[in-house]
DNA sequence: CTATACAGAATTGTCTACAATTGTGTATAC
DNA sequence: GTATACACAATTGTAGACAATTCTGTATAG
């Protein structure tokens, strides 16, 4: 049997749904990884991938480039060929992970204050109003993960989309999504000392409000230091992934 | 006739110099756009470079996606087709840019005050080093700009390197390089106040040695902010490139 | 003279084939 | 039983062809 397959039909290349692969790719791909699906330190088979979104190597390929320049997918350097492995989730990483969010909105954060009274009080109400969101869920038991993560997710969007220029916008969004990884995986354990960071943002807005760029800047550094924090505890007890 | 072509010769594929193109053509491109042989702006054109590199356009076409993602080149967003041209410089983006440098860098020299006595004592022997190395180009009116910005750079390399985790390091390498397009650029007028930038290094190695975050943080930020507001300056006289 | 429609050129997105390299398993020597 | 060599399978890198879309210029209608 030929390890090459002599195609029987020679005609028919399958339509190449043009523009839209590399998109799918790379979206698809980064569901599996933030799920899970691709456990932390696998090692990605760009075929297999393929196989698996039905299309060429070619856009997932790409796909794997972008993740790799989002974090989620490192390069296993040997020689000179590229061996992709899914970024191992460690307690080291996500130590330098959350402090580098928490300066970037830091620096956002700070420009934010730098907006006139009027837009920062209307930013404010936004960001009571996610607030009492998350303090609602805390005080009706209601642990869905997956919504408590977006609306605290939301908190954060607010402050970065107001303060930060396009570029420091896009650098935050693409390391942002990666804190998503260690959260889903430690969500339920999060998810036990979210009332302490609400506090935390309720100094944060009290500090926008009062137009003190520095309480902002540590406000939000320290809701992320102190994630950190409470994340590596977890760590501590459930163990790594994915670094072996 | 077939839609599949038969190969007028099925021999002699050229070589496929295996695991090199991407390297190279991400290189050479980079160094076209730093250089300013592509112009900041112009158009994108993958199978140019591919005639101009001699390869084709697979290794290219990655390349270009690194680039993108370092933010040397810019997706021209129209549809869904990609349209890629020469990340332009604007005064707006310096602003952004150094901004986000000095941010990084004051992150990382804030950990490396964290380090023990003794090595902080051998970084700042480095720093000063490289701080008099450009006192000296300065005083002996030696103006070789690439001289100029290797040492610059070093300087700031060295903290960068001793503070940063690997993914700071890695955000700082793919941030940092952009900058050399604007110091480029505007190289001869920068050098004039050269002067007032080695001054500020002398502030941060101060600090270094004092072993205070808060001065060392502050000190590079400084350094990267008063280097905007320079940069800023000449900008202003000979216009921005790019963007139209 | 201007605006619209259409044809053809230019360019990007995707696919398959092939080349080259690396890793793994098996057979053989010691 | 262990170690080395060799072959082959698995996988990544690159090339070139095709598909589809967008852009440009030109001709024609008003």
């Amino acid at each position: 049997m030929p390890t090459r397959v002599a195609r029987s039909k020679p005609a028919s290349r399958p339509k190449a749904d043009h523009g839209n692969s590399l998109r799918k790719a790379f979206y698809e791909i980064r569901e599996l990884i933030v799920h899970g699906r691709l456990s932390p330190g696998s090692w990605i088979v760009e075929a297999d991938l393929a196989r698996h979104l039905s299309m060429s190597r070619t856009p997932v390929r790409s796909a794997l480039h972008w993740l790799q320049r989002e974090g989620y997918v490192t390069e296993h350097k040997n020689a000179r060929k590229s061996r992709m492995i899914v970024t191992p989730l460690t307690k080291e990483d996500a130590g330098e992970l959350y402090s580098i969010i928490g300066h970037v909105e830091g620096l956002a954060g700070r420009r934010t204050v730098a907006l006139p009274k009027a837009a920062r009080t209307e930013i404010a109400t936004k960001l009571k109003s996610y607030n009492n969101q998350l303090r609602e869920i805390l005080s009706a038991r209601d642990s869905r993960a997956a919504h408590i993560f977006d609306i605290d997710r939301s908190f954060h969007r607010t402050i970065i989309e107001s303060g930060a220029g396009p570029r420091l916008l896009a650098l935050h969004k693409s390391i942002e999504p990666q804190a998503e990884r260690y959260w889903r995986l430690y969500a339920s354990s999060i998810i036990n000392d979210l009332h302490l960071s609400v506090s935390e943002h309720d100094e944060i807005i009290a500090a926008i409000v009062a137009g003190d760029a520095d309480r902002v800047e540590r406000g939000l550094q320290m809701n992320w230091e102190n994630g950190c924090q409470r994340l590596a505890h977890v760590i501590d007890i459930f163990g790594e992934r994915g670094s072996w």
